[in-house]
DNA sequence: ACTGTTGGGCCAAACGTTTGGGTAAGCATA
DNA sequence: TATGCTTACCCAAACGTTTGGCCCAACAGT
């Protein structure tokens, strides 16, 4: 096939041209390439880039026009189904718009999301979409990025006044506590997720208030943070269910604690959904097929993905944007139904 | 900060001197640096750049140098958790190289593959990573790299005689088969996974030489293909328990396979590791965390990742390079243990 | 006949690098 | 004194685009 690179030269020559009308009608508009070159020429030109495979080399585009279409997304760690299902949004709303994605693992270290960040920045990339923001200030980047005017949006995790699109994480701690409620119990607690990240802590602080707010303030005892993994899920479980007082409901902040929770529960000959209610979130696709069903709360991730690319788009193109929260929805299932309440009430 | 960009003219300019010598002390080895400039210089220009943060245009540079330092990677999806974490290797070794990487979501679909792949090579990537190669010749596509002198690599899945670096599932397929075999069982069932995969047809392929060389092949009705997903694994898991002779060890190729399986045993009441044995693959983080913890093979996904990274640098410089085996490790777990084999044996 | 206007282009600079050649001054050597 | 070798640079072209101008011919309007 081509031996030599197609470029935009090589076909202005073929056909006896200009580089520049070449230009002007393959990436203008109809109404653009018109003007710069007369039908007969246009269709020529159209053909015979068509027929050879011309593609523009990206590089010397973004050389020239200092821009990249191109933006860099920041998650934690790919491995987590969650951000990698965001991450699937984001990729394909980024295909629609004609822009790539480059992602780095953060591995939520404030240092790593900072160097990785400004090297892609310095790759010029036209925008970041932070996924792995700490709410807690260990680190001022983000305002450090907001002063020099460099274009950023964070999803999944919000840090205001940074412009988010996020799950509505309160919301859905009130969806479980209510949940939980109608069902009688009186005694629950949370497993809820590291303290710097604004999921954990929404989701907690959701859950905590629907409860306050009935006279029935969750223990504090019973309010335990850490890592989100299922190893933590499984000590956290433990923990819980050594004290004398067991709570007769859990709210795990990720199923990933959920299912933690769910070895602990085994290895003190406890079921879930008939000895101890169980609710995750981020609704999985293994929550629905665990042995027991587990009830959790879609945070929408994919969507949230999509939504964040849409938003950037309209970012790049000085349209206005505010902060936006994604409603979440609870499914309920086997392992949250049917524990009979006893005791005190 | 920076008002304006800082590039080697600006540098250059700064210092009175010429673009090319700032250029020649900055990306050479100081054996180059002081060839092109005199002790001094290279101090005043090192000292410049580092206080104002130059960071050359990396398209410029590809532009002149027709050299990006990009490698393209195409998964099936990244929310396959195997995938995901190759990709973490990848990642990884590919930073440590001074490369980037892209990756595609190709859906396993070999339309999407070709769209997607020729896509990156038009950006100009230096090679491909395929992780999503079927062995079966559905698409012409990758001989037609092949025979472009595209560079690229396959891991996870193999497809000879393309270079791959992949577990060696076959031998994987066996450590199942063995482990089951010393346990006594003798009527067993593969969930095999995907016919287009190498994964799923060596993994099954290992295992079921093992039986057969015993005498005891494994009934042609009691090897399922189809999708690699949790649905598939309990949807053929009830195929399997409403079968007259049920098996006693169930091998299922991957991990989600296998957690439907646990849902569908559920279903007739019984339970892994006690009623019948299972194993899976790929060893999940989750597989050791579950309820009942399931036996499964490691195929090292991170590691698979990171080998084919350093694969392809030696490539890039000219180095030959055979494909590569990965030995598979099976890890024993409650799953697998315990399982009373009765009837005829 | 003179003055616009428009259609159909061409020209050249610029984006930020890299790199194969200079070249002038200074010094040693023959 | 002529020659050669260093040292410490400079020059210019090239990579593939984009884009603000410029230009000429043909035509319309007055």
């Amino acid at each position: 096939m081509s031996k030599t690179k197609v470029t935009l030269r090589s076909l202005a020559q073929q056909l006896g041209i200009h580089v520049s009308t070449v230009s002007r009608v393959l990436n203008g508009s109809d109404e653009e390439a018109y003007k710069a070159a007369s039908r007969a020429r246009v269709e020529e030109i159209r053909a015979l880039a068509q027929r050879l495979g011309y593609h523009p080399n990206p590089h010397a585009k973004t050389l020239r026009t200092r821009h990249s279409r191109e933006l860099a997304v920041l998650v934690p760690r790919l491995s987590d189904i969650v951000m990698a299902t965001m991450y699937e949004g984001i990729d394909a709303a980024a295909e629609r718009h004609g822009y790539t994605t480059y992602v780095a693992n953060t591995l939520d270290d404030p240092e790593r999301q900072r160097a990785l960040g400004e090297r892609a920045l310095n790759r010029q990339v036209e925008g970041l979409i932070i996924a792995d923001a700490h709410c807690t200030p260990e680190s001022s980047w983000l305002e450090e990025l907001a002063a020099r005017d460099v274009r950023f949006l964070l999803v999944v995790r919000r840090r205001d006044p940074h412009l988010s699109i996020t799950c509505d994480d309160l919301e859905g701690g009130r969806l479980a506590a209510e949940h939980l409620w109608r069902q009688g119990h009186r005694r629950v607690a949370i497993l809820g997720g590291e303290a710097h990240s604004s999921t954990g802590n929404d989701r907690t602080l959701g859950f905590a208030r629907f409860y306050q707010e009935r006279g029935c303030p969750v223990a504090p005892s019973h309010i335990l943070r850490g890592p989100f993994d299922t190893e933590t899920g499984r000590l956290q479980g433990e923990h819980l269910l050594a004290q004398p007082q067991r709570p007769t409901a859990i709210f795990a902040v990720n199923d990933f604690l959920a299912i933690g929770l769910y070895g602990a529960m085994r290895q003190y000959d406890l079921v879930p959904g008939q000895d101890i209610a169980v609710v995750g979130y981020n609704d999985t696709p293994l929550a629905a097929q665990l042995s027991i069903p587990l009830t959790s709360i879609s945070s929408f991730a994919r969507q949230q993905g999509d939504a964040v690319v849409e938003a950037f788009v309209r970012l790049l193109q000085g349209e206005g944007f505010e902060s936006t929260l994604i409603a979440p929805r609870l499914f309920p299932r086997e392992s949250s139904l049917g524990v009979r309440v006893v005791g005190e009430s």
